[in-house]
RNA sequence: CGCGGGAUGGAGCAGUCUGGUAGCUCGUCGGGCUCAUAACCCGAAGGUCAUAGGUUCAAAUCCUAUUCCCGCAA
């Protein structure tokens, strides 16, 4: 089968890697997004992917816009795929390039569709306290994330699982459904079913504003939120006027203090008082430092009782 | 050359401005107290102060260069 892959994060590597390395496939080239991330310093810094397309010697296309980009398209048209496979690509497709490859082009939305449409099932899923999650593969069709679904598969979401643990597992378990998503189509025992609209429900970004932590939420709503942006919109508080990102942990239903007070401090962590319950954090990385232990931190920072984060 | 913070025993930090004996909270090890302990008491080990030069009678501290780590902004 001769297959583009598109994507463009680390979550979609394993799965372009499964492609490259499998006989079933060629992989006739890789869409992305220009590498335009800069660093400190200002330097770009070459995607993963991109890497692993040259070190296969794929052929990397990176339009700012594939849909208004015509030579891109026709290149595409002249490779003649039988599939393109959409994994966290970031671009919307037209009505033209969903046309090119034979079978259709397969997307794979990291939510159980139709729940969670949209920018980021996986934090939002984590972020409402989810049990369940999952990824779901589909056709591709012009309406945002409202494709015929093909394949799906369920994820549990333990209470203090992050997002970044779920995209790993996500990462994991992707490339096989995949390959059974392209196997089933092209040999016509997977039938599409239509996606019941009613029950769609979609995802906001998450925005700037909200790593700020907020100690007058109930301490469940706190963790959740807490885990869902760990390491990718890390949450932090300050203390004495520095920053401090808050990065693992636990919801206790105890409460011994004020809004945002800091009622225990030991090896395990620090316990800091919400509106409901409590939190005790465990890990944290204050500003210009690394990830340390909230004790260590503690004991460094002369942190004690009775103290208010803010 | 986008802005900024940092590197000091095993961990987290203070000391740097104003050069003059290596300090704090923990951890580790030994001993004591205790029915017992993660608690308490006593004691010990452990550091070329990121690297390389320079200034000085004397550098963690001042000057110059380099490396590594991190936050913000995009």
């Amino acid at each position: 089968m001769k297959i583009i892959f598109a994507g463009t994060p680390d979550i979609a590597l394993k799965s372009f890697k499964y492609f490259i390395d499998s006989p079933k496939y060629d992989v006739l080239a890789l869409i992305t997004q220009k590498a335009k991330q800069q660093n400190r310093g200002n330097k770009i810094v070459e995607r993963n992917i991109t890497k692993m397309a040259k070190e296969n010697n794929i052929t990397v296309f990176e339009p700012d816009k594939i849909s208004k980009d015509i030579e891109i398209i026709e290149k595409l048209k002249d490779l003649k795929p039988d599939f393109i496979i959409t994994f966290a690509f970031g671009q919307i497709l037209s009505q033209e390039i969903i046309d090119i490859p034979k079978f259709g082009i397969i997307n794979l939305h990291a939510s159980l569709l139709p729940k969670y449409r949209g920018a980021n099932p996986i934090s939002q899923a984590i972020m409402d306290g989810c049990k369940y999650s999952g990824i779901t593969t589909m056709k591709t069709a012009l309406e945002l994330d409202a494709g015929d679904i093909c394949l799906q598969e369920k994820i549990e979401i333990t209470p203090n699982m992050n997002v970044i643990e779920l995209m790993e597992i996500i990462s994991e378990i992707s490339p096989k459904l995949l390959d059974r998503t392209l196997e089933g189509l092209y040999n016509s025992s997977i039938e599409p079913i239509k996606q019941d609209n009613t029950q769609a429900t979609f995802t906001k970004k998450i925005k700037k504003e909200q790593k700020q932590i907020d100690w007058s939420m109930d301490a469940y709503d706190l963790h959740n939120k807490i885990r869902a942006m760990y390491k990718i919109n890390t949450n932090h508080t300050t203390f004495n006027n520095k920053l401090i990102q808050i990065l693992k942990t636990e919801p206790l239903d105890i409460k011994n203090g004020q809004i945002g007070q800091i009622t225990d401090i030991n090896k395990d962590g620090i316990t800091v008082s919400c509106k409901q319950g409590s939190i005790k954090i465990t890990i944290v990385k204050p500003e210009g430092k690394g990830e340390i232990k909230a004790f260590d931190w503690a004991n460094g920072a002369r942190i004690t009782k009775g103290a208010f984060f803010q």
